[in-house]
DNA sequence: CCCGAGAGTTAGACATAACTAACCGATAGA
DNA sequence: TCTATCGGTTAGTTATGTCTAACTCTCGGG
């Protein structure tokens, strides 16, 4: 089985990329070299020129992945004049980003945060961390204007953000789905803001 | 390593056990016969005593954790007057099971569903699906009698439900914990029922 | 025109995983 | 008491995974 549009990329690109797609469709135990030359149509050996090891393959997948999604949610954060704007832009940014990369980073953040090698965890809670300070924030700025409920915590608010994104990419490989990860991006943003349930 | 708490179970039982514990905190790349024969102070080859083979070891969690997570979610549903008192009781025994077995079973799902095994994937698959029905049926009672929003997709909010104990999982995980996973249970059902914004 | 680098190949070294076979000791019934 | 079974061992077999070495082909630059 080809690569699917294996335009011009080079072959390290090309590597690159079905190695992220094998790791979040069927996991870390399947990402070998030997299956990521098969879908390229080369051996596993050329595999090693363009990587010294597997290790080196996955550090470029995270760090493409996870860089390109705390960029966009820097200028999604800026672009937002009110609170309920940047969470807005935020979410739909993040959401834009696992479609067009199939649920790439929560799955990557998912699998390997729990390996041995400290690189990949530092990196990967690193990141989380940090995405979560950056909501937290702006979390706080709308409980000080009172758009956001004052009773909640400011961090666990950030996690239930980030979960929920989470959730859905779970919802979606669990199901085997191939189309979209979210629907209906609308109400999805409006059950976190708002709840499932009707206002008393 | 020893096992922690290896009480008296029979080495059958210590084997589902740490096997799960295995899968959870460090993939199940890592789940191999001698990682479980080495916390269990044995060879690999006794594992074979108890089980023909290593996927009958997975089947087995998996019925395990499966069965009591439905069993559960039952009961519950059954206990609940009102719409709003069974969503209640489902997140909470939800969250119970979810503490006791330091989110085996979403994990499991996440793993497994991606697993080129067809009865994991049947086994998964089915449980999410009846679960969300579940869900789902309760959610459309609570739309009839006017309590839960009915501009609302019932399945959307049903995976809702359940992506939303998943994130905290996820963040679990990601985050390398130890204690419990969900702090603050009634903050969080609070969360999805009633959303992060303050009420206009 | 040559030659070196890049990107492939095959072959193989080495490690590890799943499982099997043959053996062994304790222990519970007959 | 004899013996079969249970649960463990060691020592393999086979398959697979990572990575290296040595070779080949192609192509661009001097």
């Amino acid at each position: 089985m080809a690569v699917e549009n294996g335009e011009n990329l080079s072959t390290k690109e090309k590597i690159v990329k079905v190695g992220a797609q094998i790791i979040v469709k069927e996991g870390l135990k399947k990402f070998t070299a030997k299956n990521i030359a098969d879908r390229l149509g080369i051996t596993d050996a050329a595999i090693f020129k363009h990587f010294k090891s597997m290790d080196d393959i996955i550090l470029e997948i995270i760090n493409k992945y996870v860089s390109q999604c705390i960029n966009s949610a820097i200028q999604s954060i800026e672009k937002g004049r009110t609170v309920q704007e940047k969470l807005e832009l935020l979410l739909k940014s993040h959401i834009e980003i696992l479609e067009e990369t199939m649920g790439a980073v929560p799955v990557l953040c998912f699998e390997l945060s729990r390996s041995e090698d400290e690189r990949f965890k530092g990196i990967l809670t690193n990141f989380v961390e940090s995405y979560k300070e950056k909501i937290s924030q702006i979390v706080k700025e709308g409980q000080a204007e009172g758009s956001i409920r004052k009773d909640l915590d400011p961090e666990d608010v950030a996690m239930f953000f980030i979960g929920s994104i989470q959730g859905k990419v779970f919802a979606y490989v669990v199901s085997n789905k191939t189309g979209r990860i979210i629907d209906d991006a609308d109400q999805f943003i409006s059950m976190i803001f708002n709840g499932i349930m009707e206002k008393r």
